[in-house]
DNA sequence: AGACATTGTCGAAGCGCTTCACCAGGGGCG
DNA sequence: CGCCCCTGGTGAAGCGCTTCGACAATGTCT
């Protein structure tokens, strides 16, 4: 193993230059600067991150604690914690993968066991149990998703109520005159999970203020969930035409029971979801969708994270601005017969 | 922070005492285990990974390389990854997420840092770049899949060429005589991907042995590239009965399609998938499925580091045996008409 | 009873790095 | 000209832990 020591030597400088070179915290001539760094590639020195962390105090990683839930569309979450790790090595940080399975507690060991400077929490819910802990440690953190109350905490999440609101509007736009938003699993609900509970309300109250007659139904997964609350819609309220899905694990049953029941998509009826572009894409007809950034949620979460270090005051929501973008699904309401 | 110095102190030992404790590399009396037990517990205490790896020169962390890929399927890579923390966790250790962004160098990178003493690779290629590094820097490794040459290096995979046979045994005992394989997207194939072609041999070898003839086709995800599959092989190949598909993103849009070209499954044709199950029982009809074990790979490569780091030769294959279970996909071959 | 293991505890060295305090050598300034 | 203040470099302390060797205090065997 190569070590700072050893570099110095080569270089003949002493150990402390190499380390100011390394870290860029005191001028070095442009002369010396570049003799060390050319022994680092030389000997291919990487510093000892143990070391490193132990006397500095701070382990450029940060941890990442995931939900081992399935109700969660997986993808999404995928696509937000490799972000995530995308964005904190371009910081010259690595990322700490934990399972909610540890429990709670998992926040307390990484921050008193320094193996992480920072948290990324996911999957946050209103009453979050990590959250007590996380402001008894005053770990530095970041949450993926909306407590109840994120008073002092830093949170970035895609803003579910506007989402709601903007997939009602479009439906209203088009003249739809009733409409129905299939939502996430009822477990999903039962746990209070923010973002569900924000699409509702923004879906709800706009589609109050455009005089739209609506219906909300969360719904499993799988085949069998879906084309029961179809059905059940259909049955219900027969002049439903405007659907809005939130709920990915179900979007190709759904379409397929729309289909069977013989409502065609737009003509008949139209469907707006709410997912990755990429399985609105992947649908046939391609889905009228509200994208969920996930990409940039990461990202978001990430840099927040940096300018706390760097001793910025980052409590607040960043609230990410929803877009939709019509393809195949959605058009005018049928003129009723 | 609390440290093992104040921790000795509190319970009246040496610090050594205190790590021999916590270690149990030394037998200590009953009695200060206990005293230095509980000083721990009331001051919560929690070593600094740091310092530990410093000392000890083992960190306590697997990294775990996953791909960023989109077009293998995630949530078993999720599962997988989510069984290597846990079983991780189980055996003290943290995991460190990385992804292919930064390229194979990060092999070494994390070899030469300390900040990880095993590697677990995910999504290995016949021909991958990481492993001359890992056999040049001489690290801890598992890989989850094969590569061409997996000489000395500690494998655990799905046996993927039992995997095709089982599943053409499956329709050649139901009586199918012309059956087709859908496998992974084309993109997957080109990368040389160990566990799509030995599907596609043990599917052919067994097809032949059984004197079915059989017919192969990648297929992308998406809807478009499921339905243009289906019916090109319809068109070459009209009585074909049996399918095999090792697609995941691709199944709802294959089941969409078959039952609108007007065959009704298992009446007319068979489908045998091989994927999670909980992809099988979500599907409508449920489908017979040879099961992906993510689980189990996972778990089993963690055993198989911690049994490496205990000093022994894991080098070799760990083939885990499919099964298949037969659900409502799948029965006897239709008599010719 | 003496020699010899065994058991339980301690002290100290040292892992590889960061960082503080210090110092030498030049300017720029009044 | 003397002063101070930069710039670029060094030495050494110390981060919190593991582990080796030493050493009492026992027990065990002839």
């Amino acid at each position: 193993m190569v070590t700072l020591a050893q570099v110095a030597r080569h270089a003949g400088v002493s150990p402390s230059t190499v380390s100011y070179v390394i870290s860029g915290k005191r001028s070095i001539s442009q002369e010396t600067r570049l003799r060390v760094e050319r022994s680092i590639a030389e000997l291919g020195y990487h510093p000892h991150a143990g070391a490193r962390a132990l006397a500095s105090n701070r382990s450029n990683v940060i941890a990442l604690m995931i939900p081992l839930r399935t109700d969660m569309f997986v993808p999404v979450m995928m696509e937000i914690a490799i972000a995530i790790t995308t964005t904190a090595r371009r910081y010259g940080h690595d990322v700490l993968l934990l399972t909610s399975e540890e429990g709670p507690s998992a926040v307390k060991r990484i921050a008193a066991s320094g193996l992480a400077d920072a948290v990324i929490l996911m999957d946050v819910e209103l009453e979050d149990e990590r959250i007590p802990l996380l402001r008894q440690t005053g770990a530095a953190a970041a949450l993926i998703g909306l407590p109840a109350d994120p008073s002092g905490l830093t949170c970035v999440d895609l803003d579910f109520e506007a989402t709601g609101a903007l997939a009602a509007d479009h439906l209203a736009d088009l003249g739809h005159r009733e409409v129905a938003l299939i939502g996430a699993a009822e477990s999903v609900y039962r746990r209070h999970t923010g973002f569900a509970e924000r699409t509702l309300a923004g879906f709800r109250q706009q589609a109050a203020a455009r005089g739209l007659s609506h219906l909300h139904r969360p719904c499993g997964a799988g085949h069998e969930a879906a084309s029961g609350t179809i059905s059940r819609i259909l049955q219900e309220r027969p002049h439903t035409t405007g659907f809005v899905v939130q709920n990915e694990a179900a979007l190709p049953h759904l379409l397929g029971q729309l289909r069977q029941s013989g409502r065609a998509v737009p003509e008949d009826v139209s469907v707006v979801a709410i997912c990755p572009d990429e399985v609105a894409l992947h649908s046939a007809p391609q889905l009228t969708s509200v994208s969920i950034p996930a990409q940039e949620m990461g990202r978001r979460a990430v840099e927040l994270l940096m300018a706390q270090a760097g001793g910025e005051d980052t409590s607040g929501l960043t609230l990410l601005r929803p877009t939709l973008t019509m393809r195949e699904s959605s058009g005018p309401a049928a003129a009723a017969p």
